[in-house]
Order: C-alpha cells, then structure tokens, then sequence
DNA sequence: CTGAAAGCGCTTACAG
DNA sequence: CTGAAAGCGCTTACAG
C-alpha cells in the first residue's frame, strides 16, 4: 500500500498547524474564512482523504452503526435495512449487520460473536430487529450503548428503550374487521414462535377484535419457516378437516407462502374454499391467483423513521425512550371473498 | 460514556507488559503458555474487549470490506450481500454496504460520496456488483485497494480484477437451447439497459444459440424496472402484434414481473400462447400460476464464493485475478411447454 | 520469553 | 485567530 497523505502532510504544505487544518477541515470554528478556504484547496490538490479511524480514536466517537439481524429467508429484513442505511449514509454514519441465523436457525453463539464484533468496533449505537438473547443485552447495557428496537418490541428488561415498528395490535383488528365483514366465522391464526415478539401483539389484536365480532379463532402453531407452515397447516387439516375454518391469517409472509402452497396441494381453492390474508406487502401478491390480501405496514417508512431516529440519537446524544407505531393498511385483494 | 478498559489496565493488574497481553491476546509467539493463559482469564475478568480501531491504526491493517451496490428493486442483490457477509463474519470480517440508487434511480453523484465514504474508513477491500463508474474506479486504483467484481463482470479499464459470478453466456445457451427444443421459432429477449454489463453476454448466449438452432430473437428493450418492462412489453404487443413471438426471455427477475403483468393485462396465457422464462430463481416462481421457468444461478454460492476470495485476499495479501464463472441451472417448470 | 518506548493519524485542551 | 504538545488505544521493532 502506497503511503498516504496525513493531515501532517497537509499542515506541511499549507504552512499552517495541525490543528488549524482539522479545524478548517472539520468545518469548525476557530479559522478565518481566507486561511479555511487555502487550507481546503491544498488538502484537495494534494488528495488528501480523512482517516475517519484515527478521528474516531482520538475523538471518542463513532460513525457506525451496528445492525443484529435474524433474517432466515425473510426478505422483509432486507427492505428494513435498506431503509435504515439509505437514511445512515446521509447523515455521514453507516451501518455493519450481524446476523445471528446460521442455516436458518437462530443461532445464540453467532449472536454473542456478533455483539462481541460491534463491542470491538466501538460501535456507536446498535439496532435489534429482534429480541436479543440475555447476555447480549446486558453486555450492551454495561458498555452503556444505546439500544433501539426497530419492528421487534424491546423485551421488559430492555426498556426503558426507544422502538420503531408496526402497530401489530391494529394490524390485526384489520384483519379481523375484514373477515368477519366478509360473514366468516371460524378464522385460523397462523403463528411464528412466540420468542419473536411480534407474535403476541400480532395475535391479540386479530383474537381481541374477532371475539367482539363473533369470529372465533383457532391458532396453529408453526415454525418460522414456509416449509415449517406447510407441515403445520397440513398438519392441521388432517386433524380438523378444512369444513371447520373458513378464513386464514397467515402472520408473515412465509408462513403465507407455506399456506397457499399446503392449500393448492390439498385442492382447496381461494378464496372459495377459505378467504387468505397475509402479513406484509410484497411484490408479487398481486400476480399470484387469486391476488393476497395483505397487511402493509410500510417497511420502506419504519426504516426511514428508525433511520432518523438512530441519526439523532448519535450525532445529537439525544436521549430518546420514545416509541413510534406506525399505522398499518389493509390491501384488498381476491384471496379474500364473501363467504358462500 | 463511562471509562473502558485498556490494554494498559490489563497490563497493570497482569504485572506483564503491554506487548505481553497484546501478543497473548492475539494468539501470537513469543509469550510462555503459561503466562499467556494468566493475561487472557485477567482480561476475562476485566471485561476487556480489544479496541479494533486502534489495532487497525497501529497495524495499518483493516477489517472492514466496503460492497458497493446499485440494487433498486431487485431483491437479489440483497441474497447477495448476505451470502458475502455471512463468510466474512466467520473470518473476523465485515461489511459495510452503501448503495449508489436514490429514488430507485442511479446516482453518480452518491456513488462518489459512497466511495469517498469507503476510502475515509480505510476499507481493506472493495467488492463491486455493478459497472462502477469512472471517477470511483480511478480513485480506488488511486489508493491502491484491491477491488472485486461479484455479479458484474470488470470492465476493461479494470483490469485485471478478480470476478465471481454466472456464467452468463451459458444461461442464454441454456435457455435457447430450451425454448427451441420445444419448437419455438421466434423469441423476444427483453433487456435491462446494456449500462448493466451483465446485459451482453446473457443476450449474446441466447442470441448464438438460438440462430444455431434456427430460432429467431428480437430485442426489447427495457428500463431496469417492472414498470419499464411492463410499459415496454405492451408497446411492442401494440406494434408487432401477439403473433409475431411465440417465446420471451426476461433476464431478470423484475423485467419477468412486467411482462407477466403485461402478458395478464393484454389477456395472453401462458404458456398457450407465449412461453416464458426468467433470470434468477425467487421463492414465489413455484407458486405462480403458471410456475415460471427460471435460470437459477445459485446466487448463495456466488456469494459464498465471492466471500472465501475475499477473506483470502484481505487476511492473507494474496494477488488474486482469477475469474470464476458459476455453471448456472434451468429449472424448468410449467410457463414453458411445446408450442402448439 | 519479556519490557520500555516509539508511533499509527488524528483532535483538542492549553497558551499565546 | 493560530501553534506546540499531549494523548486516544493499540502494535511492533529494538534490546535485553
């Protein structure tokens, strides 16, 4: 590696000090206008480039983020962190992702190499799009790192903690007002394990607004997977037979994928033989036959907020225990239709 | 921010020198068994976590890797960047990604500000999934830092330059070869601009094939958007006619979404009137009606690859300007069937 | 096998 | 408004 231009080298040729080229360079205060101005044209002639390592070092700051993850195949996460890093990079900060599946599977030593990663980066603030294991979030406390939630609510030993995320409770009475307005009676909640937590919010709201109704609501437990969905849901009708439901909530868009596909298999047509609705919008549910019913909750903006958020927090030390719930939107499609 | 725990506090309560704990710690010689396993439970029991900010200042080492991406809305780039990341992380490794798209349209403007992000951080790599432009690739040469192309082949102003990806003049081959045999005259190769420099072999592959097998090909052209493909698709169905191909490539998988909606909209079925094939394997290609025939060209392999020549590249220094082109698979499904 | 010391490239009190 | 100097937390020749 060639060796590069320090800002020693910069102070050199403008004839300056050290001190009046960061100044000058950072932007600050302290330089007049005319020394600011010839100290940045050298700086550019001579194609110096800040080590943002060394500022970082001496500053006792950070410009990055870190991102734990627990993606499996849940293309959603990626959409959130695209949200988050287009807001980081115009703040100047960037994000670094961990993920702590490994083939799949939620994997709690990758978890804490993870942590232990952004810990040895000095990471500025770290964003959990799930509920973190016990020992991450203490070692996150002790190093005394701000923590914010982003779709995942924090745990109760994490609050008190900023979150930014889908209102799960409306998401459901949504779905629920739209079933029970079609005339269906007997609906399926169609379940991820409850240790991701958006599960129980997720659930109540559609329960909660179907026993107002007169809907009643089974849940099938599933794994967190479409293949996990499939099993359950085939599972599930060898047991009851498909006469005693007549509507399905599938809670993400897995689990979705897992349904239609144990439906088609079964021969049971949608939206004749039971109306469908799934959790989270995605490109393709208007092409599929029928077209999906879903709960868009505007990733695309929770990551913009989250990513607004997280800037203030670093770059300002703000201070923020808010929680912001962004209100989802029901998108009619074919998959649900009144019941025959 | 409360005080952290140095090397020198360590050093302190171990009674050794500061070189001892750092060459203990790093697993390095020159440090008795013994009194290396006294440093590392001393450090245990400090809480101590290695600043790797200032290792890498000292070291003039670095372990971060900078991906530059110009996704829009294709998900496939982000199956990409995990696939990377996850090997990375198990070498000690990270990746901070910044993508070069604002408002799902190419920015050069952002993608200097992204490079000039990458060469602040003192990125040991740079990995490219997209032409990169001019300006970026002098400044990378510039700074002397090893750059690979994923996905996109380099081009000549790069070269030599490691590159992982399809084979993409295979894949058309493939394709042609496919469409053909089912005694299909006259195809359509719908295209993504040719400032993507994936365009040309996937188009040359099928165009080759196709007159060796007697198939003609017509070329539309297309922005690198569903909606462009969708608008595309209905102009050419407005000019030629739906008689005039019996056949359509889309090569990738947001031009096959607008063609599959354009195809819906103008009341074409599939496959009885048109046969039609995609780029890039997606988790819905089964479940559409009809499933679609696809290309898959195992992008979690490209990327896993991609990450092993990476890590070998930044930990071990070696010169790399291999080119490694993935075999890529048809997976035939029922959007394709013998015309009639 | 171990120590004392220099230095990576910055920022920032402290003096003028 | 500007300078000389200390120091962020590490690694690594150089000497013993």
């Amino acid at each position: 590696m060639a060796r590069r231009i320090t800002l020693k080298d910069v102070s050199a040729r403008a004839g300056v000090s050290t001190y009046t080229v960061s100044q000058a360079l950072a932007g600050k205060a302290g330089v007049s206008d005319e020394t600011r101005e010839m100290v940045i044209r050298t700086a550019d002639e001579m194609g110096y480039v800040t080590n943002v390592l060394a500022a970082n070092l001496k500053g006792q700051t950070s410009s990055t983020v870190g991102v734990m993850t627990a993606s499996g195949r849940n293309q959603y996460y990626s959409m959130l962190v695209q949200g988050i890093d287009g807001v980081l990079q115009q703040y100047g900060l960037h994000a670094v992702t961990n993920d702590a599946m490994r083939g799949g599977v939620y994997n709690a030593e990758l978890e804490r190499e993870s942590v232990s990663a952004l810990l040895q980066q000095r990471v500025a603030l770290i964003v959990a799009t799930y509920s973190l294991g016990e020992s991450s979030l203490r070692a996150i406390r002790e190093w005394d790192i701000p923590l914010v939630f982003v779709d995942s609510l924090p745990p109760a030993a994490a609050e008190p903690c900023p979150f930014v995320g889908c209102d799960n409770r409306l998401a459901g009475e949504l779905v629920a007002e739209h079933l029970a307005g079609l005339g269906h009676r007997n609906a399926v909640f169609l379940g991820f394990p409850a240790d991701w937590n958006t599960r129980l919010p997720r659930e109540a709201g559609f329960r909660d607004a179907a026993s107002r109704l007169g809907m009643s609501v089974t849940t099938v437990e599933s794994e967190n997977t479409a293949e996990g969905a499939y099993a359950a849901m085939r599972g599930h009708l060898a047991e009851v037979g498909s006469g005693s439901f007549d509507a399905i909530y599938a809670s993400n868009t897995p689990l979705l994928h897992g349904v239609l596909r144990a439906l088609r298999d079964e021969g049971l047509s949608v939206p004749e033989s039971v109306s469908v609705v799934g959790f989270d919008e995605f490109e393709w549910a208007e092409l599929l036959s029928p077209s999906v019913t879903v709960v868009d909750q505007h990733i695309e903006q929770i990551g913009r907020e989250a990513g607004r958020l997280i800037a203030e927090i670093v770059t300002e030390g703000r201070e923020v225990t808010e929680h912001l719930a962004i209100r989802p939107d029901l998108i009619i499609r074919q998959s649900t239709a009144p019941r025959h």
